[in-house]
DNA sequence: AATATACATTGACAACCATCACTACGTTTG
DNA sequence: CAAACGTAGTGATGGTTGTCAATGTATATT
């Protein structure tokens, strides 16, 4: 009996048994593909990232805080947030941070996205 | 003087003037883009994705709540953020609600990445 | 050595977010 | 019609996040 209704999902009546679990919430591997995508959840980190591709090689610090309204501790911050989810690269020289993109996490986060959001049908096929 | 300062960004010693501005940090597009992402950057929320998409077809949002540990309210709170980040479809049928991945978003997803992300180099060549 | 510069870190604060218990609403079933 | 059910909305609460002012820490310049 209780079996049963385990194994029955809820209700036998609004549709048919579900595909459980998929992947768990709880697991790091999800934390970590949340990190990303809360990485790129900024408004002033897409711009940021933005002005990093445009400019082909690597941009100091004080360029990036001179492109926004934003103070340049906040503009540390961001850059921290971006460092840590591998978004970018940063290679202090002298004086100056210099701070790049990180060219194959674009590959990865697609990849990611098809593994998130991609049909099922589509695996099949 | 002044004016000297505010046109030279800062400093003209760390690098060379950098392609300034990319987009608009405060633009509504940028904003809609960061929304997506934010609604991407919850576990949950990822996995809810990953359910639906596992499931061909439409889900019901009894099965969704029997697959975590999360309460009935919870759910329906992560659904209504992916509903109007445009990720899923909810149709109501009589008693039940049943959600479905908006398959279109994946492809959306990954041109924003590209956009975003992609190194200046290969879209020159 | 003293000062200035470029960037990071800290602490504080307001805004936002995930979650829950409770409630409300519409639909179905009895 | 009444009761039960599936789902959404509300309000509260603890945690997280974006921002700034102030401070710290290297490096460079004088």
């Amino acid at each position: 009996m209780i079996n049963d209704k385990l194994h029955l999902v809820q209700s036998e009546n609004c549709c048919e048994p579900v595909a459980r679990s998929t992947f768990n919430p709880e697991s790091e591997e999800i934390k970590a593909f949340a990190a990303i995508f809360a990485a790129l959840s900024d408004p002033h980190r897409l711009a940021i990232l933005k002005l990093l591709s445009e400019s082909e090689g690597e941009v100091c610090v004080c360029d990036i805080t001179g492109s926004f309204k934003l103070g340049q501790p906040t503009i540390s911050h961001h850059l921290k947030i971006l460092k840590e989810a591998g978004l970018v690269n940063g290679d202090k020289r002298g004086k100056w941070v210099y701070y790049s993109l990180v060219h194959s996490k674009a590959t990865e986060i697609k990849e990611l996205v098809d593994r998130v959001l991609a049909a099922s049908v589509l695996s099949v096929r």
